[in-house]
DNA sequence: AACGGGAATGAAAATCATTTTCATTTGTGG
DNA sequence: CCACAAATGAAAATGATTTTCATTCCCGTT
C-alpha cells in the first residue's frame, strides 16, 4: 500500500482545505512541484482511508476532498457556491441506530448530507 | 430541444423510481426496447429540466435519477451481500429542515444512507 | 560501498459515465 | 408528395479516475 505524499496534504491545506484531485494537481504544477497526477490520486485516497480528509461530490460528479476534524459530523453544502458548513447530527446517530437494530443490522455506519442554496446564493 | 421519450419515464417508474441512466438503458435493452443510450440520456435530462425527475449522485459519482414526488425514503444497505432495505426517515426530514433553516439555506434536499452487516452476513 | 527487496512514483493505457457530432430517419403541416 | 424540423442513435470526443508496469528511491544488511 502506498502512503500519502505529505506535499499533497500541505497543498490541500493551502487550497482552503477544499479541492478536487485535478485542482490539487494543477496547483502543485503551478508551484513547480514535481509530482504526477497518479500520486495525487493515490495520496488523496490514502488520506481518505486514514480519515484525514473527507470526500464529497460536486454537482458535476467530480470528487472534492476536504480536510476534516475527527469528530463525526455532517455537511450542509451550498449547491451554488459550494460553501460548506459542518453541522451536528445527534438526531441522525439515534435514527441510524434504531433503524439498524430494527432490521438486525450490525456494525453500522451512515452518511448524511444536506444540500441547498445558502443565504448568499 | 429534444423531448423526453415516454418509454424512458415509464422504465424509470418501473425501476422503483430510482436508477442511473446506464441502468435504465440496460433495463430497456433486456426488455427488448429498441432505444439508444444517447436517447436515454437526453430524455432523462429533459425530464430533469421539466422537474419531473430529480438527480442525485451515488458515492462513486454516477448520477441517479429519481421521480419527483415519490415518497422520499432512505436505504439500509448490507456491506456483505448488498441487500437493501427501504426505511422511513421522518427524523431525518425534520433534522434537515431545522439545520437548513438554522443556517439560512433554501431549496434543500438531503441524502442519508445507513450501511452495516445484515443478520445473515 | 555494493546488494536486495519492498515501497513509491509517474507515464501511458484502460475504464467508465457522460456529452457531442453528425448523418439518417421519422413525423407533420402545406 | 414535398419540405423541413424534431428525434434518434452510432461513433467519436471528453474528462475524471483507475490500473498497469517499468523505473527509481529508500533502507537495512553484508
Amino acid at each position: 500500500m502506498s502512503r500519502s505524499n505529505p506535499r499533497v496534504l500541505s497543498t490541500l491545506e493551502r487550497a482552503g482545505g477544499f479541492a478536487s484531485a485535478q485542482e490539487v494537481y494543477r496547483l502543485m504544477q503551478r508551484e513547480g512541484e514535481n509530482i504526477g497526477l497518479t500520486t495525487v490520486y493515490r495520496s488523496l485516497q490514502s488520506l481518505v482511508n486514514d480519515k484525514i480528509v473527507d470526500v464529497l461530490r460536486r454537482d458535476d460528479g467530480e470528487a472534492i476532498y476536504r480536510l476534516c476534524g475527527e469528530a463525526h459530523h455532517h455537511h450542509l453544502v451550498c449547491k451554488g457556491c459550494g460553501d460548506t458548513v459542518e453541522i451536528e447530527g445527534g438526531a441522525i446517530e439515534k435514527w441510524a441506530k434504531v433503524m439498524a437494530e430494527e432490521h438486525g443490522f450490525r456494525e453500522v455506519g451512515h452518511t448524511a448530507e444536506i444540500f441547498g442554496l445558502c443565504a448568499k446564493c
